[in-house]
DNA sequence: TCGCTACTTAACGTAAACGTAAGGTAGCAG
DNA sequence: CTGCTACCTTACGTTTACGTTAAGTAGCGA
């Protein structure tokens, strides 16, 4: 059903084209510990993406673009997701019951605030169109009671 | 049944209290364009605002937040609206039906233009959170499969 | 092994959207 | 008429979020 997942490394170009965006945001993005500022990498070595990463870095600029985060805001929102993803790596390998368990209570309420952001944004944004509605119809009654 | 209007002068520091802003911004604005910068005003002399420009402030400082627009964004929205401002005016003074007609004509489109902006916003979001709960789902079935 | 290309770090530059400070004035209360 | 306060203009400063350039290197195909 979800699109299929190369699980190859990708390259900081490939992954700037995927998401759209430049190869500076990228690294400016580590810079500030939004992105694998931690992945250790022999000084001078190309960074390594994986397409977790991809998914990830996606979502981040989804809650840029749809809701206006500020790089700060996207700092707090992923700095409990960065452990996360540093998790999933044990994941694979040693997924005893015990810490699977502690990855998912781990990541449930963080997918659960990014969704109350985007409800919140989604009522707000009800709001602001019903009462653009509601001016319309009061813009187009007038009209017709003066039909040409 | 809308807030009642006082039909009063505002001053540009009532204004930004009222919309939640400052009255730099304000000023920013006007010197983009974006709010009444053609009104004559003696030189020196104190800025007079209107509840309509109060509503119409109020207006684009939603769509800068809620849609991220930037000013030069707003100001192309607002360009037109601002004819429409002026229009308003002669609304009060000489209502012939034509007139009327030319003005909601000006404006129908303009709010109808805001509205699809908002409409938009709200379907990318929508599609947005549906992936966060069937994400979230995911999750708390795993979570579930291992149960304590 | 050569050579090309996309990567690396470091540093300075920039556009947008205001903040802030200085020196002066309008306008209203008393 | 006197003050006081909120306004005025001008101008330089600041933050955020990257863009751009320079000088060098990693990694892969031929």
């Amino acid at each position: 059903m979800t699109t299929q997942l190369d699980d190859r490394a990708y390259r900081i170009g490939e992954v700037a084209d995927l998401v759209g965006i430049t190869t500076r945001t990228i690294r400016y993005y580590e810079e500030l510990g939004l992105l694998g500022a931690d992945r250790a990498r022999s000084k001078g070595a190309h960074r390594q993406y994986t397409d977790a990463d991809v998914g990830r870095l996606q979502e981040l600029i989804r809650l840029r673009d749809l809701l206006g985060l500020t790089l700060d805001e996207l700092t707090a929102l992923a700095e409990a997701e960065e452990a996360r993803a540093e998790l999933r790596q044990r994941w694979q390998s040693d997924p005893s019951d015990d810490e699977r368990r502690r990855i998912l209570d781990a990541s449930i309420p963080l997918v659960e605030r990014q969704l109350a952001l985007v409800r919140a944004r989604q009522r707000t944004l009800a709001d602001f169109g019903e009462e653009l509605e509601s001016k319309l119809r009061r813009l187009r009654r007038h009209r017709r009671e003066l039909a040409d």
